[in-house]
DNA sequence: CACTTGCGCAAGCATGTACTTGCATTATAA
DNA sequence: TTATAATGCAAGTACATGCTTGCGCAAGTG
């Protein structure tokens, strides 16, 4: 019941251990790691975690909520909406997705745990929800201004969202052959092109 | 050492056990089951788990192995070139993808597995691969009949692939508000809408 | 100085789990 | 009928792992 003791501090040691569990979670899964060796990663004692976070599951769930509290959510859609179709989606992709794909690793986690820890799930469910409705409001804006076609937005944004977000993953995981065809840029520049020549209104 | 007592044979109590674990994996993760479960689930002993499958490591290669030999890669790619680019492209997701994503639970678990377990992952990749690089046959196929407009083939491709898989996948674990808009009609023409409008030369 | 706070260290407990062994049982085939 | 193969059952081993307890040390703070 020591979860009290650290609450939201987020002191040295503190960061240190939920780095190295953010660390081996997403590389071995939940169950696929020990606290033994999260602890020695941080390099600090394994009791020192138990007196930090309580239990296993605590430090998950702090792990998490640190994750998601470095996210930033996109809300000033207007900027965007103030260029054309292709280059405000274009400047959307690299201001906001780039950073969703940094935490990719943790968004990868709550899909694979989703069965066992539907909590957890739902917080990072929450933060894809968020950053999902920001790229729909910018297709309807630039729907509104004529600037683009109509199409089925939802699905439209749920394909750049999971696109961008596999091939980070994809790249990250495996450096091989099927990775050099995915490289960011390139990735990049095809979800703004098929987009722009299939709903653009401006060529 | 009981690996060679029952090798490729596909007896009843074979089969009954692989699925168990394709079951219990897919949901749970390698480690987050256990072989007694899994036994429990096919309805026979534990050790007869051992007796078949020598360990724990060696089912799951079975499990892959098996799910690897139920899937279809596709070969004639002509029957699709014959249609105009919309019509061809819609018939060979319809066709094929569809049953990649009922392997879709196998995949993922290649895809989270892929630190422990680099061999497992290679064989799901392959599989990948074939059936990305048939896709990509299509589109070559389909620019040099003037059908369709140069684009980056291996990343359209890739978009297609994760596209339907991703979405196969949201729906499965979580039927609810956000699987709502993911239904698979709805992506797949989506998807096909959309690369016709963008490369499609037949408008 | 006294007191608290944060941490390390050693040891241990309880439990789950992969895997084994020996024996009894059934059914099939020679 | 006898032999063989496939399975169930009971019990146990070895080990990893989550988590606890008790102690001591060092540094900061009143």
């Amino acid at each position: 019941m020591s979860d009290q003791a650290h609450p939201g501090t987020e002191s040295e040691t503190n960061l240190r251990i939920i780095q190295a569990a953010l660390l081996a979670f997403t590389q071995n899964g939940y169950k696929g790691c020990s606290t033994r060796a999260i602890a020695e990663q941080a390099g600090v004692n394994e009791v020192t975690l138990f007196r930090h976070f309580g239990s296993k599951l605590g430090l998950l769930k702090a792990a998490v909520d640190y994750s998601v509290s470095q996210m930033r959510v996109p809300t000033d859609i207007d900027r965007y909406l103030a260029q054309s179709f292709r280059e405000g989606l274009s400047c959307l992709m690299r201001d906001y997705l780039v950073q969703l794909s940094n935490q990719s690793d943790i968004l990868m986690l709550g899909f694979a745990e989703s069965f066992s820890h539907p909590e957890i799930a739902d917080v990072l469910k929450q933060f894809i929800w968020k950053i999902r409705t920001a790229l729909m409001h910018y297709f309807e804006g630039q729907f509104e201004r004529n600037q683009m076609k109509e199409a089925d937005f939802p699905v439209l944004a749920h394909m750049v969202l999971i696109t961008i977000h596999s091939a980070q993953s994809v790249h990250r995981r495996s450096p091989d052959e099927i990775a050099k065809h995915l490289n960011y840029e390139r990735v990049m520049a095809t979800v703004v092109d098929t987009l722009s020549r299939a709903y653009g209104n401006e060529e």
